[in-house]
DNA sequence: GCCTCTAGCTAATCGCATTAGCTGCACTGG
DNA sequence: CCAGTGCAGCTAATGCGATTAGCTAGAGGC
């Protein structure tokens, strides 16, 4: 049997890729050694306990949806910038949903925490995407606060079943970003009416 | 000593105010406990199991929302409907966020579980909210989506913390449901233009 | 070839949920 | 008013999962 050579950073990947599957809750440093073929308090050599395990599971989550959210609205701009981050998020969502619990769960530590900057990363992508409608400066943060809001509360919603009617998820998805990029348009255009 | 006469329903209810002061990860059995003044075991004279207690709580989450709600939105409607209604859950959710993150937590254990009907109360409130706006049939299920995912979106990112910026977080709430019921009023002329 | 360093192991501890079995009090029927 | 019954609460015990202590062997450096 091959040697893995385990490291902090194996061990947190695996154990995310625990979380995706039996979820987040039912993380268990038991079962994260089974998959790994180690006793339990091997892990302890790697990890300093589960609740660290989990925040470096947030880390690594935050990480990767801030990095593919830039991949997607890369070269991007506006209706279509917007369009594709928020796809790209609730596609990361769908398909990670153990590492959002996670990364939703955790609270930094510190300043020095990776997980402010990891965040900050994907705090960065949705100003971006907002930049392009040109919004008043005092408007802003109200509504990157909104656009946030929507999309985490759509995708949590839909990772807990949420959606019972047999109504297509995909669909309304589509109709909600169109809806707030139609709206954050036509914040633009009423604005500078005014202004003009 | 007062005999304070313990039922499954005021096990509950102090359930429900611990784990809005701790937070419903937290909640225990043993802390429960205390609080009512008897030793642990002896809770399970009124409630099966922490799983049991926890969904109780979630089904008394879920009745008090719906009252609010539907009281909040008595005798209004179209965007005052609308603003009564999300401002009144957005406070629900900051005055008892453990309750909240019961209900959240919660999955119906069957077809005669409370917790459904009590669901759907809910969402019948959200829905007469929409009724005003005059949607379009096929587009009604992709707007109630779309204001549960803002509302629930956002209570839960300020129940988490999650809006670090010294923005007054009431302003960016007010702004959120303008925007919403701005969008939604302008659904109406433009409903058809969807394929853009 | 020897030494050290450490990943992994076994054994033990701890906290918390849950179960088993006992007991006294409160309310019922007579 | 009294015996009988039911149940809330108690103590003691079990079990599981996280964590700690202390041991061991194999890999890489000298």
């Amino acid at each position: 049997m091959p040697k893995a050579r385990l490291t902090p950073a194996s061990v947190t990947e695996a154990a995310a890729a625990l979380v995706d599957e039996v979820g987040f809750d039912n993380l268990s440093m038991g079962l994260l050694a089974e998959r790994l073929g180690i006793k339990t308090p091997s892990l302890y050599k790697h990890v300093a306990s589960q609740a660290d395990l989990a925040h470096r599971i947030a880390i690594l989550a935050m990480a990767e949806a801030g990095d593919t959210i830039r991949d997607a609205i890369q070269g991007r701009s506006g209706s279509d910038a917007l369009a594709a981050g928020a796809q790209a998020m609730r596609t990361y969502v769908r398909e990670h949903p153990g590492r959002y619990a996670a990364a939703n769960a955790a609270r930094p530590t510190g300043t020095d925490d990776p997980f402010v900057p990891a965040s900050e990363r994907v705090l960065a992508s949705w100003a971006a995407m907002l930049s392009g409608y040109g919004l008043d400066p005092g408007q802003e943060i109200h509504a990157m606060r909104t656009l946030r809001s929507v999309v985490h509360g759509f995708a949590t919603l839909e990772a807990a079943g949420g959606f019972q009617i047999d109504a297509s998820v995909d669909e309304s998805f589509t109709w909600l970003v169109n809806f707030i990029d139609q709206g954050l348009r036509a914040g633009v255009t009423s604005a500078s009416a005014v202004a003009r």
